[in-house]
DNA sequence: CCAAAAATGGACTATTTGGTCCATTCGATG
DNA sequence: CATCGAATGGACCAAATAGTCCATTTTTGG
């Protein structure tokens, strides 16, 4: 309204220290009811209540309940991300791989693999719900397989992964392994189908390794 | 309450053909609106519109929208596990595998990817909210899974399949990779996740292969 | 063909939930 | 310390949705 085409979401006015942590509160109240309760069964109320805010403040940084799922599911995959840079950033050999998939599987276990993966859960939920939410999903899901696949390839310049080998493929696959994993430990609430699913797509990769 | 024990769902009272069909119209409508709108945003005046029946109909065979859900849940997991049974319970070839795949990315593809697998976003979304689905939904994997291993074990019978090979792993693995497949595929609008995914589960087994 | 049981239609109720509004409080700034 | 805009609390409203009830029609069985 103020200015066509600023920002994405356009702060309903000037936002204040106060204001934005208010913001930042509902956003990170709103992403653990989601994970745990899911998106629909997540109602405003449970919102207002879980970030000691009131229906007025809900209101006032977001239009509707769409924009606040969204904002969840930005917040969500910004989370992830960093994370995983973390923890793949500087990967460059088969043990960083292995090390990688036991941080994945030692946080999964500590809820008995409930709930399942913060953005798998969103995006099966989602896709076929908000567009928008279902692009940046995808697009986080690309940048965190993007992740692996750089790190496989740091893998190949120093001559530990066959130049054979196709690191994007194999990134995907993995990645796929992780999720299918997470949904069957979720489902089982049991985690070791994920720990199987992740040792087999780590086998595969073992098998493209020079010594 | 009529004997303790009896039927897990007991039929409020004599059912007639024609109840029977009202029945099955009912989860069945509510099945595919499940599937591709999600559970809970389904709503029963959906289902009663895409059935073609009434409240009271729908009041008449199921005690509330929980046990309803149930109900689609069952019937996904017999419709699913019976399709599976007919593409897996005669493989005994690698071969074979790579034909199941197929099928199953044909599928997919039919509606480019969205809304995933029938079993798989109904565990996701259902899986943190009601046990006694979930539980359902963790015996048809289960049971979907076992039926590959047992066509993995055939191979093994039949030579082709290396003995230190582990059927059971090898088929959560491929069950894993199948459905981390569907979800990228949902969320991407594109099967091509869920074919690279599918393509490194069978990868690996053919290393498996004895010839 | 008749009576009883089953099936049905759909109006109606209660509750939940998303969303609006305004009086009041808080805080930055001159 | 006065003022004005931002922030807040929470009552209130409207729509959506689960669930109830009963009069009527259809089917079944004697």
């Amino acid at each position: 309204m103020t200015r066509p085409g600023s920002a994405t979401v356009a702060p309903p006015r000037q936002l204040t220290a106060r204001g934005l942590a208010t913001r930042a509160r509902i956003v990170d109240a709103a992403a653990d009811l989601m994970y745990v309760k899911g998106v629909n069964a997540t109602t405003l109320d449970d919102v207002r209540a879980a970030s000691s805010t009131s229906k007025s403040q809900l209101y006032q940084h977001f239009a509707d309940k769409d924009e606040l799922v969204r904002a969840v599911v930005a917040r969500r995959a910004g989370q992830v991300i960093e994370r995983e840079q973390g923890y793949l950033e500087r990967l460059r050999s088969f043990r960083g791989l292995e090390r990688w998939r036991d941080a994945l599987v030692q946080r999964n276990a500590l809820q008995n693999g409930a709930y399942g993966c913060a953005l798998g859960s969103m995006a099966s939920e989602l896709s076929d719900q908000d567009d928008e939410a279902r692009q940046t999903l995808a697009e986080a899901f690309a940048e965190w397989t993007g992740l692996i696949a750089a790190g496989l390839r740091r893998m190949q310049d120093a001559g530990s992964l066959s130049d054979t080998a196709d690191p994007d493929k194999l990134a995907v696959g993995l990645m796929a392994a992780l999720q299918g994993g997470y949904l069957l430990a979720e489902t089982q609430h049991d985690i070791a189908p994920m720990e199987t699913a992740l040792d087999m797509a780590l086998d595969h990769i073992r098998s493209f390794l020079t010594k």
